[in-house]
DNA sequence: TTATTTATGTTGTATATACAACGAAAGGAA
DNA sequence: TTCCTTTCGTTGTATATACAACATAAATAA
């Protein structure tokens, strides 16, 4: 079961508030099939969403129709919110790659509010600070293994990343071979041919989407 | 001059508060030298940055010894806030590419406050959520460039970018050879011999740093 | 001025990878 | 089962680029 208590954006809000902050925020849930678009570039961000199930992909095509992947999006974060509080249309694509919930919360509830209309407004606020802030050291992490010279070292650079989330030498990885290609910007069969090389020098061991570090 | 009401961060606080509201917030200004390191890799951020004048570079080391520049911040523009808000240790150096002026805003003094103990404090805070998803919007701008498959590609991006942002496709880049090729995550000389090649072709101009597309 | 340093451009070579084409394996549907 | 689709791996080739080494130009200092 969801437990929005785990999510930043209810962070230090008490549990028996909740009901009546979703309530005053005018939040409503939707489900998503697995790759159903969720939001359209150019579409206008009237609410920012939660991954409440399931996980999403943001994509980018650019004008050659090569496709990359910015960001993937598990449970509990956040999408959307940096085109809203910018206030620019969507320039990317927000796909479900697996059957997905979205808890949405309408922006104009988010920005024109005061604790007076709705409780623990300047916590939600806080709060949503905090998420800005780390989907900006994601993106500069994203950034780090795009700036690895060859492909052995973006792959390294996110399998290291991977395993510190995971806090292990095993782990899953939410990509396919094409996803993890469109993430680190890179041809899928060239990386598939990396990924082998790893792992005959020893460096990794995988199986499908499980990784292990050596 | 510098005019504090074009800082995105003062942004619909009126001109005549605007004193009120830094001493309020306890803000100082300080002075950095061309080339002088303005934060270091594992510091402590107790205060958020705008640049007054001049430009600072975010640069990244990674283990091998290649340096990256994550960001380019020019004057008005903010920096270390995602450290701050994320309440996570600097992870990048910040150097001042030329004589430079920052007012530094403690973080104590943005988080925990309120519209009774300093004015406009919610405006503020509201800017300093668009500050922040700007920001998220910039880092996904350099994604793209590096999403790209050549060097060629990756400057014809970036360049594209700059026309773009300057209105003319005659414009100033922040950057030398050496800088740019550390913000685009490749070889200098041989992103000299790429510009060469774009000039030759008639797709660029250039001399120094200042560029034209064609 | 000259000397020195810094920035930029050029060339050669070895390597990495994009791209295309194909094959094998896995999974799902009938 | 068979058929079909999707995913993943492999190979060959042409190209791009990292890296090193050096040359030239520009800026700065003496």
């Amino acid at each position: 079961m969801y437990n929005p208590y785990l999510c930043p954006l209810f962070k230090h809000i008490p549990k028996d508030a909740l009901d009546e902050v979703c309530l005053c925020l005018h939040t409503y849930e939707k489900q998503y099939q697995k790759n159903e678009a969720i939001l359209h570039t150019g579409d206008e961000i009237l609410a920012v969403g939660i991954v409440m199930k399931g996980c999403v992909h943001i994509m980018k095509q650019d004008l050659s129709g090569n496709q990359i992947m910015m960001a993937s999006l598990s449970i509990n974060h956040m999408l959307g919110e940096a085109f809203a509080f910018a206030r620019v249309r969507l320039e990317v694509d927000i796909i479900a790659s697996q059957s997905t919930t979205i808890l949405w919360i309408p922006v104009n509830n988010l920005i024109h509010n005061s604790p007076e209309r709705c409780p623990y407004y300047d916590q939600l606020i806080q709060n949503m600070l905090t998420i800005m802030a780390n989907k900006n050291l994601y993106l500069s992490t994203k950034i780090e293994h795009l700036s690895k010279r060859t492909m052995k070292d973006k792959v390294l650079s996110y399998l290291i990343q991977q395993a510190k989330d995971a806090n292990s030498s095993t782990f899953d990885i939410p990509f396919n071979r094409q996803e993890l290609a469109d993430y680190l910007c890179v041809d899928r069969s060239a990386l598939s041919y990396v990924l082998a090389q790893l792992q005959k020098e020893g460096l990794i061991l995988y199986h499908k989407n499980s990784f292990t570090l050596c």
